[in-house]
DNA sequence: TATGTGTTATATATGTAATATAACAAATAA
DNA sequence: TTATTTGTTATATTACATATATAACACATA
């Protein structure tokens, strides 16, 4: 697996596992209707406990990302992924604010922000298939 | 003040304080030099204990986005805003990585992520002297 | 039948968030 | 001088989130 946690980070371990599927499927390295390891297996691959694994996984299930299937276990979601729902764009906004809030106090211009942004969006769907480029 | 607080928010209150204050130093509310109100009084305020606000004002005090005179009390800096710092920059990077990827899952373009930060950015400068347009 | 799956339940330890009360030194205002 | 207000520190308590540990369950597979 391409997972890596840090765990004298202060973002909670459930919380990178989620991001770092999240950003797998973005990438490509995760296929829709691929297979993720057992809540066990990972676990104990990552050296820490089924229930944190078991956790993001959930929360993953919840916004649409994971299937679980009693025969085929935990699967990339194969329907089709979730839209720009109400809840994700009020996310976004909140943090986005607050990230340019910051910067354009540390003096970032506006250029600088937007081209940041602009790269991490792209360096995140590399190894992509033909979706929105 | 223009401070509003959601008290049913998972965002702490201290975190949503110190958005708040440094939305209003990017906008312009707040000017180098600005008194903000005692721990005690803002706390009335704002219906909550006045350790919220010190925890707030000492983050904001650290960061360097504010100062304590014995005499003014606490004032926004009037000795230049900090600048991007490294810790700053590694913080915008892991934030923005973790939106763009989960944008980029639930099917907004490049275009409209690009579009929705810089008009946040905007959004944040606007009540503002003459600094980077 | 044995094994592996997600799931549920219970318990524990640790840290964070938030409040409450009290006291302190330093400065200001009466 | 006296009283008040400032940030600060200390202590205690409540509540919640995080993470771990062990155990058991229903279901499916080999």
């Amino acid at each position: 697996m391409f997972i890596e946690l840090d765990l004298q980070s202060e973002t909670p371990i459930y919380a990178q596992l989620v991001d770092q599927i999240v950003e797998g499927i973005a990438s490509g390295a995760l296929q829709p209707g691929d297979p993720l390891p057992s809540v066990r297996s990972l676990g104990e691959d990552l050296g820490i406990n089924l229930h944190t694994v078991n956790k993001s996984y959930n929360l993953l299930k919840q916004e649409g990302f994971l299937q679980v299937h009693r025969k085929k276990g935990v699967i990339v979601q194969p329907d089709g992924m979730p839209g720009v729902t109400d809840a994700f764009e009020e996310k976004l906004r909140r943090q986005l604010r607050s990230l340019a809030a910051e910067a354009a106090v540390r003096g970032m211009t506006e250029a600088a922000f937007t081209q940041m942004s602009t790269s991490l969006y792209r360096d995140t769907i590399t190894n992509r298939g033909g979706e929105q480029r």
